[in-house]
DNA sequence: TAAAATATATTGTCTATACTTATGCATATC
DNA sequence: GATATGCATAAGTATAGACAATATATTTTA
């Protein structure tokens, strides 16, 4: 019979992995520690970084991890499932289990809403509404929104400050079509933004994460001077499928940038 | 009994969900279409878009929503663990799940190899190596490296290219008190980034996505504009709590920028 | 009344078992 | 040799039953 490099590296006489040693025969009453199903994970993790299991190289099967591990497959299973998820390792029915080649990185970025993103660095929030009319959109904004270009929309700019800077300058367009509520919204207090993370319902969004320089109106509504750098995001929402609104976020670059984390383990 | 006003709203005569209508009884044959825990996930989700489950309202039971999509509690539980793992629920023992805020959104970036970046483009990858030197880093370096001030590292820029632009400019400084093998590498046909991705492991990533104007020797090594916006991603790679390189990656804003997918569904 | 003990409900984990589905591999057929 | 067929294997899904952990609710006690 002929074993697969690592398959003949996993089997060895007693128990492989210090997990077994831990359960004498389990029943998991366990030391106190993780759950079996993460020392699992972490076990096979730990083989995978330290090269023992090299990328591409494939892993025993479930059935047999589960025996060496002292444990039913179930358990593995969840373990090896969670790892496929975060992209460790790839799974085929039947051909089983590889380590991913590593192709990429893949990163996590949690923006919460922007009251908290500002007090969380320990300024003082303020907002101000410089600007809310509806009007006929631009030709792509009108596109975007798959509306006729002679419908009118809303056009909200506004600010968002942390102590005497502005933090993130939002231009954002509704559509009324689909959010008609937001006609009745004056926007002084509080942003469109923010109000319709709280009242309305999306399901899908589309971001694009971009730099520029700040043009002279970006700048003067920024409060810096024109041609410094700008993380630019765009946020396009959609509610089944329906564009509903669309904005462009400005943040001047020194007061703001994305801190990722990597997914995985 | 007080039931929660979500509870109340589930309880209906006969079957509160489609899912147990298309399930007769079930044995889990299914109208060969998504599996039953995916149905489950789904079934929630919608309830919960629809507002049906307003944010902070409270979910019905395992229990009871195994009894009311007619399946097992095993199967309920895995669509609701994965809704918690996507951030749309939060769950704690005894106190039950209940719909999560808003609180902002969560993002996911996948930054490939860069050869394949610039390939999937329809550009022509090529690449080309400008400098490649042992010296005494900077102090600001060398304290990030947690290594004495003195000590030689590896320093290293170049630049990759799609057809004639340059796409990224990549300067790299390697700790070769842990990477030693990267003496051996000359770097002129590869980027060291892509070299380690193959060849080194490592544990923790940490990222740091931002904007900034391109200084007169940035632009020129990226033959733009001194002046024009330029999106730069700081990466540092750990080992075993070890810090192995970091690398600050410049873009020039007109040719690349990020798309996240909002993680969720 | 306040604190402590107890009960209870709800999620979390685990096992054993079974069936389903995809697919690599070998064999048979054309 | 090329193609079709069947078999075996490994992951994927599902169930029932059990116990664990833990927060909340209730009751008892100080």
């Amino acid at each position: 019979m002929v074993e697969s490099e690592l398959t003949a590296v996993s089997i060895r006489p007693h128990n492989v992995y210090t997990l077994a040693e831990t359960l004498p025969h389990r029943k998991f009453t366990l030391s106190g520690s993780h759950p079996l199903y993460m020392q699992v994970k972490t076990a096979v993790l730990d083989r995978i970084r330290s090269g023992d299991w090299p990328p591409g190289g494939r892993l025993p099967s479930e059935t047999q991890l589960a025996q060496d591990f002292g444990c039913s497959r179930l358990t593995v299973h969840r373990a090896i499932r969670e790892l496929a998820h975060d992209g460790v390792v790839e799974r085929r029915r039947r051909a089983g289990t590889r380590v991913a080649q590593a192709d990429g990185v893949a990163l996590e970025i949690h923006i919460r809403r922007i009251t908290q993103e500002i007090s969380q660095r320990g300024f003082a929030y303020s907002y101000d509404l410089l600007n809310r009319t509806q009007k006929i959109a631009p030709a792509y904004i009108a596109k975007f929104f798959d509306i006729p270009p002679t419908q009118k929309m809303l056009h909200v700019q506004c600010r968002h400050r942390a102590g005497e800077r502005v933090f993130q300058l939002e231009d954002r367009w509704i559509n009324l079509d689909a959010i008609p509520q937001a006609m009745d919204q004056g926007f002084e207090h509080e942003s469109p933004g923010l109000w319709m993370l709280d009242h309305v319902p999306f399901s899908r969004m589309n971001h694009d994460i971009s730099a520029c320089i700040a043009t002279a109106a970006t700048a003067r509504h920024l409060q810096v001077e024109t041609g410094t750098a700008v993380l630019q995001l765009k946020r396009q929402a959609e509610w089944n499928g329906r564009a509903i609104t669309c904005a462009t976020l400005f943040h001047p670059a020194d007061l703001y940038s994305l801190h990722p984390e990597s997914r995985s383990l």
